[in-house]
DNA sequence: CCCCGATGTGAACAGCGGTTAACCTCAGCG
DNA sequence: CGCTGAGGTTAACCGCTGTTCACATCGGGG
């Protein structure tokens, strides 16, 4: 399937493409009630059309959810990858720049956080599974660089360390608006850097 | 309604009286699928019975998870503002007991953090809204803890901070059991108390 | 001018899942 | 021995929600 380029091209970049529209909508309604509290009328009213409507665009529920969880692993990764090619070799270099990046991403998109670490479970096996491949290969991105930091460490020892590390930059969506945006980039970035170098005891 | 004395008493100390089991059993349940994805009749199945067999132990699914969140946060609250006195007077000191306490929970518990934040949602709002009370004086438990110890450092900024150190203790749940328990807690708590003595820049 | 594809609408369908109802079993006890 | 109440079972009900269908609308070529 090469084919259907319309997907990809014209509509990613112009208008807010009807479709465009929808996905976004539907982030904010999944992020606030869950995937599965949400109906396809509460979808289509937020664009303001009735729920099957949206049959015309997307070929499921089931589909909106997964190009959305899709469309935010692979921006994700895409993102890491060429930030680090952008810190040069310095593995402590690479590391600020994983995490302000993370931390960038954490602020602006609280909606996408919430849905993608609540509603994975909600997706068929075969999409979950790409997301999920997705996922590891970013998590691998850090596991890499904080190997580098931490020669004495274990892989997995690394591992958790990054989960433990997105736990805390991605709590954004809990604590809501009641930081101005840089005083909490500021904060986020601050207790990343010194969990992420903080020796093992 | 200070009848009914079964509930509180006989119950939860002696033997996991089946009413005990079906609890345990949907808390792994709706972690592991989320509980809007999980039927009655996969909790009764859980514990070898069928589904409606529920309703002689529960009013309804949602009072299961209602019963459920509430134990969670009030164990939680009850156990920090316990640990918290137990430490005395030094702010560092209350900080190592709270972060211990939230390692061992999260480490015991990875269901159940699981579930608490991922279907506080499905709640009714008056449930939803004793659950939220609670947690919110367990947060502020760990605010004034923060607050003693970054006097410069707004209440809000405090707060951000809090959730931050949530999200990094409580992200068990994700790197699950790769690591071996004792390392895992020593890691854990290493970046917590990193994490939470990092000045703002 | 007419046809057509894209987009939307309202009504109807269908399956799933929580809840209820009616009935069974059985241990304990007067 | 017979009653009773706790705990289960199966079958049925019913509302909700994703999805489909048949039909409008309408702008833009041919």
């Amino acid at each position: 399937m090469p084919s259907t380029p319309d997907t990809a091209l014209s509509d990613d970049a112009a208008r807010p493409s009807r479709r465009e529209q929808i996905l976004r909508a539907a982030a904010q309604l999944f992020a606030e009630r869950g995937a599965r509290a949400v109906g396809v009328d509460d979808v289509g009213a937020a664009v303001g059309v009735t729920g099957p409507a949206i049959y015309r665009h997307f070929a499921s529920k089931d589909a909106m959810l997964a190009e959305m969880l899709l469309r935010i692993s692979e921006r994700l990764l895409a993102g890491s990858a060429e930030v680090v090619a952008a810190a040069g070799d310095d593995a402590a270099g690479q590391l600020r720049a994983l995490i302000a990046f993370q931390v960038e991403f954490a602020l602006d998109n609280p909606a996408l956080i919430t849905v993608q670490d609540r509603d994975l479970g909600v997706l068929s096996e075969p999409d979950a599974r790409r997301v999920r491949q997705l996922q590891r290969r970013y998590v691998e991105e850090w596991v890499g660089v904080l190997a580098r930091l931490h020669p004495g460490a274990s892989t997995a020892a690394c591992r958790a360390r990054a989960h433990a590390l997105f736990g805390l930059i991605n709590s954004t969506p809990h604590s809501a608006g009641r930081l101005a945006r840089p005083a909490m980039a500021r904060l986020l970035t601050g207790m990343a850097e010194a969990a992420a170098t903080a020796p093992v005891s």
